[in-house]
RNA sequence: GGAGGGGUGCCGGAGUGGUUAAUCGGAGCAGGCUGUAAACUUGCCGCCUUUGGGCUACGUAGGUUCGAAUCCUACCCCCUCCA
């Protein structure tokens, strides 16, 4: 019993973390008995939960197992800032309907990671609500502008002569100030947020609280294979995408990848992963095979293994063994006459109306590029002699069944 | 308060009167090859079209011109430096 807890304990300490600030520390807190508060903000400009935030959550959710209780912060003010980690780029800002609709948007899909029950919402307006000037005051006078500038985005924005605002300065200082507030005891966060969570560590110690201890969590990097994943940059997984798409969207990633996504988001176990490394060092195993398996793992873990089987059933049959799949999206088209027996068919407007090709234009570039079938003949016009039932084929992953009438 | 620089297609970024729907790169899409990997390779990449062409587009609004992203005027926005 002592022994499995303690290689519990020794993985989520370990797997899928690049730093923990103060690990000696955080030890000394866990093993002390005590319920701990567990921090962890969310942006509400950014409803969708993606795999890349998946890794610190189940962080949370390993934690909370041990007892703790988390502390999830809805950043409705430092929205209005834009977290100027990474990107320069400001952001609008956003209104009170759209903050609150975002802000349950993801807390739909925090819970299907975190445990509800272990968790406490908190929002910011609840205490910057009732900010003074003075206040303002105080809080910026704790800090001076080298420190800030010490921060690493903020220092090469700085001498390579873009922009900062003043209210992006702002922003590491009010999500220290929320530690203050929670008295949070462990925060969580992206290694990009490194800055900002150590930050809350010395504003907590002016405050005369003892500075909480951080997890950092790696960035998983996109389907791309290169940019950390971000919804912006269209290389995401999206926890409530159809399993299909999943698995799917899991299957396109680079090899390279394999291992990290076993290690940051399944709980297929150390040994196992350890293996798989070694199989593909030595290429005793096709990587698709490993792809295949972590994109069921990933699939159930948000869709149940019902559907995992499935999706990874229909990715075998119509990707891999290039037939049509089981079930097909089926539309009507109407014809445009009927003299020979076969009915004409312009398949371009019901294609458009239905969202499948963006216009003319683009159906006819996918014609000439052969880029369409119909029952698994090659066309290359848009007019058609089609069968009630005739299965079209636009591009990789589009298919609709015809339906006359 | 002063001086200067800039706003171009999804992104970056050329273009300073016509041959520019706009060089190039990235992203994306499609074909080939494959394992919906990588690499490679070919094509596409504003909308409509009876394929002849039409329309809309280079911050906004006007103007000059046979013709403007390119010139002029006004306006809006952004940035840098000096004080």
């Amino acid at each position: 019993m002592q022994e499995m807890n303690s290689s519990r304990f020794d993985s989520i300490l370990k797997r899928g973390v690049t730093e923990i600030i103060s690990e000696v520390e955080l030890v000394k807190l866990m093993k002390s008995g005590r319920t701990l508060n567990l921090k962890q903000g969310f942006d509400p400009s950014a409803p969708d939960i993606h795999l890349g935030h998946v890794v610190g959550l189940r962080k949370l959710r390993q934690l909370q197992e041990l007892g703790h209780k988390v502390i999830l912060i809805v950043g409705d003010w430092t929205a209005r800032i834009g977290d100027p980690s990474g990107q320069s780029a400001t952001r609008p800002m956003l209104s009170q309907g759209e903050i609150e609709f975002n802000a349950q948007t993801y807390l739909e899909q925090f819970f299907r990671v975190v445990d509800k029950n272990k968790t406490e919402v908190r929002w910011q307006s609840e205490w910057f609500d009732k900010f003074t000037l003075d206040e303002v005051i105080k809080l910026t006078s704790k800090f001076t502008v080298a420190q800030i500038l010490a921060r690493e985005d903020f220092n090469n924005r700085y001498r390579s002569g873009n922009p900062i605002s003043l209210t992006e300065m702002l922003y590491p200082l009010l999500q220290a100030y929320d530690s203050v507030v929670i008295h949070a005891d462990v925060e969580f966060g992206g290694i990009d947020q490194k800055f900002n969570c150590l930050l809350g560590r010395e504003l907590q110690q002016f405050m005369g609280q003892p500075p909480q201890q951080v997890f950092f969590v790696p960035l998983l990097v996109g389907t791309d294979g290169t940019m950390k994943m971000s919804k912006s940059l269209g290389n995401y997984i999206g926890i409530t995408e159809p399993p299909r798409e999943i698995y799917g969207k899991v299957m396109s990633i680079p090899d390279s990848l394999i291992v990290d996504y076993f290690e940051l988001v399944t709980d297929v176990p150390d040994a196992e992963i350890t293996e798989f490394k070694e199989q593909l060092n030595s290429r005793t195993v096709n990587p698709m095979l490993l792809k295949k398996r972590l994109a069921h793992e990933i699939v159930k873990q948000f869709h149940g293994a019902s559907s995992a089987t499935e999706a990874e059933a229909h990715f075998t049959r119509v990707f891999q063994k290039r037939k049509t799949p089981e079930e097909i999206f089926e539309c009507f088209f109407p014809s445009i006459y009927t003299e020979t027996g076969l009915c004409q068919v312009d398949i371009a407007p019901t294609l458009i109306k239905e969202g499948i090709i963006k216009s003319n234009g683009a159906l006819k570039r996918l014609l000439s590029q052969n880029a369409v079938s119909l029952d698994g003949n090659r066309i290359n016009s848009n007019i058609i002699d089609a069968h009630h039932g005739s299965i079209l084929k636009i591009g990789k992953r589009n298919f609709v069944k015809i339906s006359l009438k």
